[in-house]
DNA sequence: AATGAATGAGGCTTCATTCAT
DNA sequence: AATGAATGAAGCCTCATTCAT
């Protein structure tokens, strides 16, 4: 008896989100994500080709999300760098576990390269805005090497930082603003 | 048809950190172990009761490595930052891909805490090492629970900037500095 | 290639309990029990949750069998002995060697409690009947406990007649009676 | 470094004997014979072929002393029935496991074979015990095929009795006396 | 379009057996 | 003659994927 849902890719979408945040990819089976969205397992291949190309787009669409979530910090005449860490710091460690397999070697080529193309995007993003808040203060920038490097980091200590110190978000911005500052 | 091997235990941990390095935990098979080992899969048993301890293990011996070749660190008169930060640097890196598997969360209970006591030997180590630099230089020290976040913070930066950066050891290094340097 | 299958559970069930009978539970495989149903040994676990739980649900469908077959002597006026025996022993050899693992006692005690309590149950409907039959007859009857021997052991000596000469059906039963009239 | 050790076969027997008898074949492993015996699992192949020969032939040893125990019987002027059946009673329940396997139909052919002769040894023992018994009573016997028939009966039920009711020594004895004599 | 039973490759582990020492 | 490390087939079980309904 199949059910009439609508959105469905988009509930799918969202528990095999939640699911892959908390487990990572390995420790996730489909057919947990077919129950956690209420459907049958069948029914997930109908909406996506695999278990692989469900978790490219999952992450596809969370960076998409980063992209439209930030965007506005651009559009911003002043920009408060603890308050976009402190939202950038909530946002990432919502999507934890997802972004632990980002930064895997082991995907396969072909998702390797979609998995890159990603991270890149949500780099941009936050070096972008970053570089704003530099040229609105005056201050002197590093080169664009550099500054990748260093968004880099700063991206991968969020996530890094509240694992180990779930407890202390505040301490742990403080320090993610330090870093933000030798940028 | 047996053949006896030397070292057999070190082979099997050597290839056993490289896999677990590039594919973490779940993506590496006894199977493969053994391959790139060159043994057959019931050797593995004779030295390892199970993947799980094998994976302990493979950390553990890291670890006391590292505790070997910083220690001499704590014995000098004269530290010399940026030589240390290298030779960590460097040291690390040997060992990258292990240390995804110590961030993660949703290892079992049993095998968290021996990693998370590892883990601790060696922040230790490394706090012990800055701890005396700052001293010599008269420098103000941060309050103990802000370093171990900082000391921790640059220990998985060392793993990050390299798998991501891995062309790029000498900037890698110079941006490790100024990290150490908000300790 | 997914095929869908009528009464599948039944069937495993017969196959298993066919090949349990043969040859006891460590010498069958979940493998061949696949094989004997004409499925994949994944199907199997949709039905049974481990190789422990397919063997109890056997030996309790069997003797729920029993029980079904049996029960209507308890209702009849005259009970006629030898046409009793008759019918026990042609039921029981139809399975025969499922009991073997009845009788072994290194279960494990889990199964173990499930086991006792099938057997007593089987037991219990053996030992009515031949109560109401000496009742019916005037004949002296033994104590409860000394009963429960003697129709254990009828029981038992049922299975292994059979087995080891299976081609003397008519000469086993009159042994049995003797046994029965020790009751 | 080879240990000395006379009369290794006969402690290897001891051992397995032991083992299989608490166990069953399938749950005794050559590594836990060895380890019982005191010697390396290597070594077992130098007395015995493999699993199914150590197992054949402490069955046959079991078989050749029981008959070296019942001989006497045979030599006696007077039988005391009771004595006997508590003496067949005691030295069977010394190897339960043995046994079991010995009326288990799943052993190939060619070991099936041999247990079979060596099953036939033991009622052939006890057979004469007991028709020597009736001679001197000046009982009736049965023919011969029925004798065996009962015979194998009344061991089996040895078995089987003190399996189901470990603890009532004397009443199970109590009810074999009653099955010999319907020999 | 939804269902979920069936599939079977692949993962972890055990253990009888071999053979260099 | 004894040793025990090495071997690899085989066992139990999981899970991504397929397809008849």
């Amino acid at each position: 008896m199949p059910k009439i849902i609508n959105n469905l890719r988009s509930k799918i979408s969202g528990a095999a989100y939640q699911l892959f945040s908390e487990k990572g990819y390995s420790a996730v089976s489909m057919k947990i994500v077919a129950e956690e969205t209420g459907i049958a397992v069948g029914t997930l291949y109908n909406y996506y080709a695999n278990k692989e190309e469900l978790f490219i787009k999952v992450i596809e669409e969370k960076i998409k999300n980063y992209k439209k979530i930030f965007d506005k910090y651009l559009q911003k005449e002043e920009l408060d760098l603890e308050m976009f860490i402190t939202h950038l710091y909530d946002e990432i460690n919502k999507s934890k576990g997802v972004i632990d397999e980002v930064i895997k070697k082991n995907i396969n080529s072909k998702e390797e390269k979609i998995v890159t193309r990603l991270r890149s995007d949500l780099l941009e993003i936050v070096d972008q805005i970053l570089i704003q808040f530099k040229e609105k203060k005056g201050l002197e920038k590093e080169a664009k090497a550099e500054r990748k490097r260093s968004v880099y980091a700063l991206l991968m200590m969020i996530l890094i930082l509240d694992r180990r110190f779930p407890g202390e978000r505040e301490k742990n911005i403080s320090y993610l603003l330090k870093m933000a500052n030798l940028i």
